[in-house]
Formats: structure tokens, C-alpha cells, sequence
DNA sequence: GTAATAGTGTCTATGAGACAATATCCG
DNA sequence: CGGATATTGTCTCATAGACACTATTAC
């Protein structure tokens, strides 16, 4: 029941990205070290603090993709995963944790100090299973962020994020299957994904070094939701 | 760049509240009327500040539903739908709002002072239109909230939380018809959801008095997500 | 009986999944 | 040529959608 002198109290903001990215062994998820306390030390989340009281928070989290992830230039999908805000969640106070969805194609190692335990690119698994201890509730947003994107595989072109500008059907056919967790028909996926109407469209006549025939090129169609959508097995 | 003594911002948290509900004409949402500035007078979603700087942002919503909606006791369907936080979206300063979307079963008229213009259940389609004019962002809001329903009916079993506690199939295929603005077959909707294992549960042997053969009455089943999905036309 | 709604049976078109067969590269 | 991957073709099964038909109530 507020008294006529009551004042809403305020809280602290900050942004927490699940950047997801393929490499050799799968689906990864970007973690970082964190400098300062609380949790000094322990891996986490990219993410910080709002940086003024202007700003918008979707840009406060292109600003972190930028400067903890490195990956400030490229335009990569990015969407809003939900809000974590627990009280006791944070030691410094009640912060509130904006978290925000992003998904990279494959790319070279981004930040510095790759040391076996440290930051990097860790495989989802790895982060879901536990055996990679993060700081906060961050494992959890990672198990939110991971579902988030194996939902949206089946309904949205989000897979085409994954890849490079230009990509073959079995490189997008690997997108699915690392971050599924499954396996495909190579002969189904190829058509499936041909007859849904926008999803790909063909670019270069064709591509492909090492081994076998080489494969058609294509590029992300203008459709984003799939009619009807890809089906997880 | 964070200086030495760089301190994060604060900001005022709110949450709102896209309460939807089947009645006679079809979706529905509610509307309060605003008793204070900003946008006194206007229509506006239930809601408001988060009580105390200890309370959990769910708890915060659970209390609206009492406080502004009446909707204490019942335990509804409660999800979280998003952060809306745009500077400049609230006069009061930086404003940043977590809304959820609620579901509710057919219920009487909650709230006081139902004149022609004011506050209770609006149909979704005069809000999403235009036709009535809302305060702040929540317009954008409500759009979110409908289309998360309307995606959910078809991996989830939420249209469950739109029917009372015991219901027929054709009162469930009434929230599908009305959520989704289609219609259905009900003999191909009848097998349809009789045959989703888990999705609803046989009850009395039957009831209905109205016109025609009695209906058997069934309730939610165990099940939440729905395989294979029900699919909108 | 008629009107009305509940529930069942059946047919057809479409799509998923299995998998044989062909095409095109490397060596 | 053989090995590997890409691409096409075909078959079968399950299901969505159309719709005839039966069942059970009120009048």
C-alpha cells in the first residue's frame, strides 16, 4: 500500500549475453573471466552494467558484444531472451539482468587468453551438464538461451545465423544437427529445405575443396518464420 | 569506458500485466484506467512499481493481478512475455517494465466502473487496431502478448488456462477459434485433440444442458507441450 | 418427428522418413 | 577407376482436412 511520500525504489541494470556459435565439436557458448568481484575469477556470462541512464538496452548490449566479445563490427542476430532479476541473485545489491540471445557464424578465436580453464568458446554441453561452473544464475540463462535457439530452428530461419554469408545445404544441415544434438538425412534435410519457399536462395553456381562433388552455394532467403516449420526428430 | 569511481545507474522498475480472457465476442484484455500522471485518464495495462527493493519480479506481477485486476485468489497461467525499457517510454525517468502475459478462464466483470470507455475487458482486436488507444508502449505490449497466445497454443497446452476447471471440446476449440481468429472442423479438432496423448483428460461422463447431445467433460491433462503440435491454419 | 450439437468413419492429398540411384568432384 | 559428397527419384506410412454419417439430447 503505498503512503503519499512513497518512492519506487530503483534497481541496477545490466545485460547478459548466450553468444552461440558452431566449432569443431558443436554448439559453443562464449564465456568470459571475470576481473572483479563479486565472483572474481569464476567464468561468466559477457555482459556489464548499463552504461548511462540513456541508454537503450539493446544497444547497451551491442556495446558488449563489442567490447567483452570482440564481435562489435559484424551484424549478428540478436534478440531478447528474457529478464533475470531474483532477488539475491547478485551480492551488490538487487540487479536486474537483461539477457539477450546471440548467434555467430563460425569465426576465429575472439578474445585473448584461451587458456584451457578460461575464457572462450565453451561447448553447451559442457556449461548444461555442469561440468563448467559459471558465476550468478548464468548457467541457467545459458539452458534458457540453448533452448531458445533449438525452438527457434524449427520455426525461423535462425539457423542461417550460424553460417557464413554464403553457405551449402550440408553446412546448414550441420547447424541443425549440432545444435539439435541429433541427426539428419542429408537427402530429406536437402529437400526439405529447398521446397520451404524463401528459406535459401541459391547464390554461386557452386564451391567446395575438399572431398566429394562440390556443392551449390546459397545465401538467407527473405522468409523468417517457416511454413511449415523444420521438425526436431 | 568506466571511470574509477563509475557508478552503474539506477533505474525504476514496473512490471505489466497482458491479462487475456475469452468472452462473448472473443479475446479480451484488460484495461485499467489511470488514476495518476502520467496518462491520467488513459487507458493503460494493469500494473505498477515493483513494492520493495526485495521483491521478486514475479511476486510483483502476482500482486497486481490482486491489487489491480482482483485476480488474487485464482492461480492463473503467468508467464513472462519481455523488457520494455526504451528511454523515453515513461515521462517518470528511466523506466524499464517487465511484462507478462496472464490467462484467465471466463470469469464475471472484475473490476469497478465499467462505463462504455473505460476500464475492464477490451477485445483484443479494438486494442491491436487502434480503435482504442492505450497509454505509454502498450499497445506493443498487448500485440507481444497476443501473438506469444497464439504461438503457444500450438506447442503448449495453455488453451487449457482459458477454459474453467472442467470444460468440453468444443468450449476448447472456441479458445483455439478465438485466439487464432479461424475456424476450426470440430469433428477433425475432436480427434485432433483426443488423440495428444496427455493434453486432456476425460472428467465426468457428461454434462450440458443447453441444445442438442450432452458433452463429456474432460480437464487439463499431464501434458504442457503438445507433440505433434496443433497446427493454425 | 425436427433441430441441434456430440461423436465416429472414411477418403484423399500432402509431407516425413527410408533408402536406391545417379552426378560430379578428387586422386 | 574408387572414394567421397551432392543431388534426384521413389516408396511407404502418418496425418491434416474434407465431409458423410450415426448418436443423443430438447422440443
Amino acid at each position: 500500500m503505498p503512503i503519499d511520500d512513497w518512492e519506487p525504489p530503483a534497481v541496477l541494470l545490466t545485460v547478459d549475453l548466450v553468444i552461440l556459435t558452431l566449432r569443431e565439436a558443436g554448439l559453443r557458448v562464449l564465456l568470459i573471466e571475470r576481473g572483479v568481484p563479486p565472483h572474481q575469477g569464476a567464468l561468466a556470462l559477457p555482459g556489464g552494467f548499463l552504461g548511462h541512464l540513456g541508454e537503450d538496452i539493446e544497444a547497451a548490449a551491442r556495446r558488449e558484444l563489442a567490447e567483452e566479445a570482440g564481435l562489435g563490427d559484424r551484424s549478428l542476430h540478436l534478440e531478447q531472451l528474457g529478464v533475470y532479476g531474483e532477488p539475491g541473485r547478485d551480492p551488490r545489491g538487487r540487479v536486474v539482468s537483461v539477457a539477450y540471445l546471440a548467434v555467430a557464424p563460425r569465426l576465429p578465436d575472439p578474445v585473448a587468453g584461451t587458456d584451457a580453464s578460461g575464457a572462450g568458446w565453451h561447448t553447451a554441453e559442457s556449461v548444461l551438464s555442469g561440468e563448467v561452473t559459471l558465476a550468478f544464475d548464468h548457467r541457467r540463462i545459458v539452458a534458457d538461451g540453448v533452448e531458445r535457439a533449438r525452438a527457434k530452428l524449427e520455426h525461423s530461419s535462425l539457423a542461417t545465423a550460424f553460417c557464413a554469408e554464403t553457405f551449402t545445404i550440408s553446412e546448414l544441415q550441420e547447424v541443425y544437427e549440432a545444435v539439435w544434438g541429433t541427426r539428419l538425412d542429408p537427402r530429406n534435410f536437402y529437400r526439405k529445405v529447398q521446397r520451404t519457399e524463401g528459406f535459401i536462395v541459391a547464390d554461386g553456381p557452386s564451391r567446395r575443396t575438399e572431398n566429394g562433388r562440390p556443392a551449390r552455394l546459397f545465401r538467407a532467403g527473405p522468409r523468417t518464420v517457416l511454413h511449415p516449420p523444420m521438425v526436431r526428430p
